[in-house]
DNA sequence: TTAATTGCAAAACTTTTGCAACGCT
DNA sequence: AGCGTTGCAAAAGTTTTGCAATTAA
């Protein structure tokens, strides 16, 4: 059913590989596209929504969600938390050290197992907070 | 621009909003859809979109986004976390108390202006860790 | 050689929206 | 009466997929 994964090196996934882990901009798919485009004319939505879901199945890289539409990406799959901007739409890093013991906390309260957590903290970045 | 919030008290306003506090499964907006539908069989999708909508932006529930398509929504507003299972793909609350001073060391790390914070879980629930 | 991957295009799926009719307040 | 809200249907936006051709290993 499912395909074998990233067996096999093509231009257009290292290509989408690089221009992600390149920018710090947590682009949408839309804007890998655009981003891919400028190196390889001739590459299709197809391929890129196909590498994105390998790469982040195979844990090369992170699918950020938020909100209705569209998800974004980081080329860092490291563990780190995010920041949303409630105004401009920008995703940052939010550079504090991994919070300990939390996943052990629910696994014990909720009987579940927990493999990892996300924090997500939305506000105003540097710049649309001082035009609110 | 906006439209005026809330301002009237419509049967399918209420009873959307009757449905989600009264189940604990964090629907879709189509799960809230079909539960409304049994109530009042004549509702539609778009009216059922834009009360979730507003009810949203007034802060009486909550939209949970999880992957790619389709929000789920919670009737309980109040701050919370959630636990993904990455089997059955439920959702659960996740019942530990707020962790304190995250968002003041993001503002501070950042100098964003930090509103709000959520914390997801990912791991396999009761039933599901059973079946591994 | 052969099977993963791509390009193309259509389809699938979720959410939004324009408009006339309806119905709270 | 006024206007927020609904139902209907079409549109918009994002992501997936079937298939034949291509290409990495």
């Amino acid at each position: 059913m499912k395909p074998n994964i990233l067996r096999r090196q093509t231009i257009q996934r290292k290509i989408i590989l690089e221009e992600l882990k390149r920018v710090k901009t947590h682009p949408t798919a839309d804007g890998i596209f655009t981003l891919a485009r400028k190196k390889i004319p001739a590459i299709t939505f197809g391929t890129v929504y196909r590498n994105l879901n390998l790469l982040r199945d195979a844990g090369k890289i992170l699918e950020l969600t938020c909100g209705r539409y569209s998800c974004r990406y980081d080329g860092d799959a490291s563990q780190h938390y995010h920041f949303f901007c409630l105004k401009c739409k920008n995703v940052f890093d939010a550079c504090i050290p991994a919070v300990g013991n939390l996943d052990r906390k629910v696994s014990q309260k909720l009987k579940f197992q927990v493999k990892y957590h996300r924090i997500e903290f939305y506000g105003y970045c540097q710049k649309c907070k001082a035009k609110i």
